[in-house]
DNA sequence: CTGTTAGCGCTTTCAA
DNA sequence: TTGAAAGCGCTAACAG
């Protein structure tokens, strides 16, 4: 039927173990051996057996992408930069949802670790800051890589500057403008609320306007939080002409909130968010957001994670570009009516 | 290190063999012995090399999701179910990102098969109406799901009745006092647009409104060609009053097309999409749309698939419910100013 | 109902 | 630079 290693072999006039070598880019293969193998391989149309080969080598060449629920399409983009890594380093992927929070959840990282043999984990929020998994994967000497983890030092992985990247946003509103700004914090669990919120605040202190806590509330990263928290900064007495949302779909609470008010974005409010989802250019006005780059961010995480399974002591922490994407959510301070 | 079913056999004091019976639910097995190894898996820990089971057994028990860059939401919610079904049956889910209508698509999906010894494949749209696809398939013995095929004839998979799901849909606008109904359809190539139309024809026909081709414009699913032909139908001479886009992104397109042009909706345009994206409700007005259940179709047309790879001649189509969001981006009927 | 034996297709070790 | 032999951990076929 289909053709194995001993087929390539006979066929080329060499040993397995030349194939096997030619396979695998290993060293010492005369160059023209090496030549005509590889045409054998071509003409039989040989892929190796997988199962053999991790069987033999006692390795499973599978690295798992592991999240708990965050937005679908962040998830998607990172998936999809993860897989592009995995295929150009010719590893196999193993998708790893879990429940963070709950009680099993350690119990389900070391499940799949167990079940698949995987040589490795990406990481995204919110498993990246949780110090005891990370205890866990360390103790089982498993590497891993995390994207946009809270805490750095001595990691392997991906991040970007979340902290600038809200200062930078929240200055930007400031040159409009804007002085009394409100700021939508996601949900205390996930690293990146922290840090944007600490970007609102040196923003503010930098222009020197004073920090106003009235002006900041808890959000949870949805659009329900964005309603209804958006909403109690507008209903405040003397309310904000502006609002920075921990995340998109926070703002787009918010722009919901504004609409049942009767205020128009962006001349009664100026809006933004963060993570640049598809739905900021699709709602009305699309929303002035900051873009990380989720795809490139996957793919880095992922090829540092292999460097660190090949290598020990190899892989490093990468940091990312972030990019204001400045749209129609946001305009010029006007007097409130 | 890691127990073996060999170490399994031992401590239960019985052949490698009937571990490997409990292991894998076969008959001829006493009660008695099958709980005393089950303790002893439990008790080492023991997982099964899945390499080896794959390699002694001649199977992968691997299935492919076979995708080409549909909205990220909807495959994200249809591998949510896929994975489901896998994990719930011991499948390995492989992702299979492809390239279609390019020259080499053939080539990725069979490569795919041949590399990963796949078993069966889960089709999307728009693979899974590509008649040169389902032969190759057909051709190489490989079964297939679909998951929305537009010709169902003797094939496994999972289906909705868009025609009936956009006829109920116009017909909710013709209730609402509408006449004049604009249609934007989608990309030709994708199955699901030609039954929206035909769907919306009927409604049409049966409320005995005469079809009136300047109404309805070819779109390609995606929010600028929404922009585009959203403001195209809107500049008619004697514009719609209410218009029915052929998928969600298309109408956020056309939401932002009537804002261009001062018109409000629901008060001067009602609206209403199709797909129920996470998007339809987090843009203001909340869109009234057509939900289908993506996550069940994906995991029963895998769990349809995996009947078919286990038994040949089992495996059917099923049919799923659509369910009208009513929201308030469609409202009755206003004389245009 | 249970056990024994012989591979599955590859890589590793060691020798040439 | 190359090759021969010995497994990797499991299941299939057959015996008991």
């Amino acid at each position: 039927m289909r053709a194995r290693i001993e087929d390539v072999a006979a066929a080329a006039g060499v040993s397995m173990k030349t194939v096997s070598r030619v396979l695998n880019n290993e060293p010492n293969v005369r160059e023209e051996t090496r030549r005509r193998v590889q045409e054998v391989v071509e003409r039989l149309h040989y892929a190796p057996n997988l199962s053999a080969r991790s069987l033999a080598a006692q390795r499973s060449y599978v690295v798992a992408l592991m999240y708990d629920n965050p937005s679908r399409n962040y998830l998607m983009e990172i998936q999809v930069g993860v897989l592009d890594a995995c295929r150009a380093q010719h590893y196999n992927l193993v998708l790893g949802p879990t429940h963070w929070g709950t009680e099993g959840f350690l119990g389900e990282v070391t499940g799949l670790i167990r079940q698949s043999r995987v040589e490795g984990l990406v990481l995204t929020p919110p498993l990246t800051d949780d110090a005891a998994l990370l205890a866990t994967l360390d103790g089982l000497g498993v590497p891993f890589a995390s994207i946009s983890p809270q805490v750095q030092t001595g990691r392997i992985g991906v991040t970007l500057d979340e902290h600038a990247a809200a200062a930078e946003m929240v200055t930007y509103l400031i040159s409009l403008g804007h002085r009394r700004i409100g700021h939508i914090t996601g949900h205390r669990s996930h690293g990146g609320c922290a840090w944007r919120h600490a970007g609102y605040r040196e923003a503010l202190a930098r222009a020197g306007i004073e920090y106003d806590p009235e002006l900041v509330i808890a959000g949870e990263f949805d659009y329900e939080s964005g309603v209804r928290t958006g909403g109690r900064l507008l209903d405040l007495p003397e309310r904000p002409t502006a609002i920075f949302a921990a995340n998109d779909d926070t703002a787009a609470g918010v722009l919901r909130a504004a609409s049942l008010r009767g205020l128009e974005v962006p001349r009664d409010l100026s809006l933004c968010g963060f993570d640049d989802t598809p739905m900021s250019q699709q709602i009305n006005p699309p929303l002035t957001t900051v873009r990380q780059p989720s795809r490139a961010m996957g793919r880095l995480a992922t090829l540092e994670l292999i460097k660190a399974i090949r290598g020990p002591e190899a892989g490093r922490m990468l940091r990312v570009d972030y990019a204001l994407q400045l749209r129609e959510s946001a305009a010029p301070y006007r007097a409130p009516r």
